[in-house]
DNA sequence: CAGGATGTTGGGTC
DNA sequence: CGACCCAACATCCT
């Protein structure tokens, strides 16, 4: 579920379902899954509270209250919903915010994602994040390839450089500016950058309405799922790699790789 | 049964 | 320090 779409996603849904509401309690049938306090100490600092305008660096979810911030990463498998006293709960149901009008429910089947109490600059608990992708303008992201080493996947992906681009969409941008994914970042002339920045608007852009990278026609994540995908733009059957240490979906045809 | 999956961290290496 | 790789984390699915 969590690259930025995604997350921004959940950060509309704490828009819609819990700005305005006041928190009467907080319930963590997993309190492994409550990352920096107890459940306890989350339920003091957030009882009486209420839920002011979200926001979302990355894909990090900063649940704003006019108190502390309840900071939210989604891991692999994180997704937030909404029930009322007395329905029943999901089983991956790991962490409740009981309000004066529903229940926010955090439920993370795999665990790898989590909840952070900021009671001051939520950067505490995030740790050093680059820009969000979403607001790196062509210069701005110039500015951060330059003199990075390395390969372009592993930048693109490295959320101290940008924040809020995974697996997923690090692929499809890839894809989309014919750029092979084992490029060293210094190999990358001043077209290919602008192509990269113009990818990734456009999958950014493409992408939010959906609050997911869509698996659909034209985009790669809609055939890498299959026998033997290959390439929605030019047909030819795409290869399968290792790049960053993540599983790597690449075009030969649209994407060459580099000359060593 | 083995292997893989949209993420992050910590340890070790060069 | 910058960057890479791997293993680990927990759970489900093919």
């Amino acid at each position: 579920m969590p690259e930025l779409p995604d997350v921004e996603g959940h950060r509309r849904f704490v828009a819609e379902r819990a700005a305005g509401r006041t928190v009467e309690r907080v319930e963590a049938p997993d309190p492994d899954l409550v990352r920096n306090t107890t459940p306890q100490g989350l339920g003091r600092a957030l009882n009486g509270r209420t839920f002011r305008e979200p926001s979302r660096h990355g894909k990090w979810l900063l649940a704003h209250t006019d108190g502390p911030t309840l900071v939210l990463h989604f891991g692999m498998t994180g997704y937030l919903h909404w029930g009322e006293a007395g329905d029943d709960r999901h089983e991956h149901d790991r962490v409740v915010v009981v309000t004066d009008g529903g229940e926010l429910r955090f439920n993370c089947m795999r665990k790898f994602g989590g909840v952070w109490l900021a009671r001051d600059d939520p950067a505490e608990v995030t740790g050093p994040l680059g820009p969000d992708a979403l607001e790196v303008d062509r210069d701005a992201f110039g500015e951060l390839l330059a003199g990075r080493r390395g390969g372009v996947k592993s930048a693109l992906m490295d959320q101290e450089l940008l924040a809020g681009l995974g697996n997923l969409l690090a692929d499809e941008i890839l894809w989309r500016a014919r750029t092979h994914p084992r490029t060293p970042v210094g190999d990358l002339d001043a077209g290919d950058v602008d192509d990269l920045h113009d990818a990734m608007r456009e999958v950014l852009t493409g992408a939010l309405p959906h609050e997911r990278v869509p698996p659909e026609e034209g985009w790669l994540t809609g055939v890498r799922d299959e026998d033997a995908p290959s390439c929605p733009r030019c047909g030819a059957p795409l290869e399968h790699g290792t790049v960053a240490s993540r599983s790597t979906w690449w075009c030969p045809a649209c994407q060459p790789p580099p000359s060593v």
